[in-house]
DNA sequence: GAAGATTGAATACTCAATCTTC
DNA sequence: GAAGATTGAGTATTCAATCTTC
């Protein structure tokens, strides 16, 4: 929020901005199509399941399932609700203490990833990963790193008001 | 949708993969934050709004803007739908060829971009642009802009049914 | 009939407000 | 009172169906 001209984009970095932006307004599309044609969730669904389905007991608290899972504890609760309506999450309180809710896949959330899972792999291989030489993976590892950095700086920043 | 047992990823593909997924869930909110609370509008309110005011007479075809903002035409429709209630842009039917449609942004909606604008280029250079080194930046349009080619590609594949 | 564009219904997301447990 | 989690209202997105114009 300074008076000064802001540094617009030269020309270089408008070209890369601009590819990036296409990234992720298509690329979220296209896995999204592919889960949905073929398992019938969409790309976060699968996340959720998938970070479940790793976990130990096949069991996390929920905040801790929206920190994997890049997502607000509010959108995560919602989209619970429905994987458990589903009969493929189910949710009890931590006995231990009751503020913490743990999130368990069910066997018919487990048998739905593992059906998802093939396809899912396949099409992030065939459009991400097999195209890209292993150094450029490496380098998107890197810099996909450092602006998520950034960008935790950035909100934690901005929440402290 | 072969049988043969899928190639699953290796260690630095994974790590790779989960960065790329983070960057496109979480970067997406943190712009929207930032136009949100300086200018009122969405991320892609700004590219729709932004496309029109460098476009020759601040006028486009809704399906080049479709294109330009990587939407579908019904979902540019409905935006531009709502910034045309708010007096951001002006639609009309292009006299040569009824099934265009003109987009053209008003003054207002005008004013808007340039009131957005420095803001939301400041944020993407803090989170993206700044931390990344030159070659990174490079790199980074290469890697977009190769995945979005077979992201095309693959779409393409599946609409020819 | 095909391309360009819109509509409406179903679904999903976001934000602020709320509730619970410690 | 603060952390963890949920709710509901408002808004946005998606998909299929439709409408127009050529």
């Amino acid at each position: 929020v300074t008076d000064a001209e802001p540094r617009w984009l030269n020309c270089d970095e408008e070209e890369a901005w601009k590819a990036m932006v296409g990234l992720f307004l298509r690329l979220p599309s296209s896995l999204d199509s592919q889960l949905q044609r073929d398992a019938g969730i969409s790309m976060f669904d699968y996340l959720v399941l998938s970070a479940l389905s790793m976990a130990e007991n096949r069991t996390l608290r929920m905040s801790e399932l929206a920190k994997l899972t890049n997502a607000s504890l509010s959108r995560l609760s919602n989209v619970v609700s429905r994987h458990e309506q589903r009969g493929w999450v189910r949710r009890c309180a931590d006995p231990t203490d009751g503020r913490y809710i743990h999130a368990t896949l069910t066997d018919d959330g487990w048998d739905l990833v593992v059906r998802a899972a093939p396809g899912h792999v396949a099409r992030v291989r065939e459009i991400v990963l097999d195209p890209l030489s292993p150094a450029q993976i490496r380098e998107m590892e890197a810099i996909g790193k450092r602006i998520l950095q950034e960008i935790e700086a950035a909100s934690s920043r901005s929440s402290r008001t």
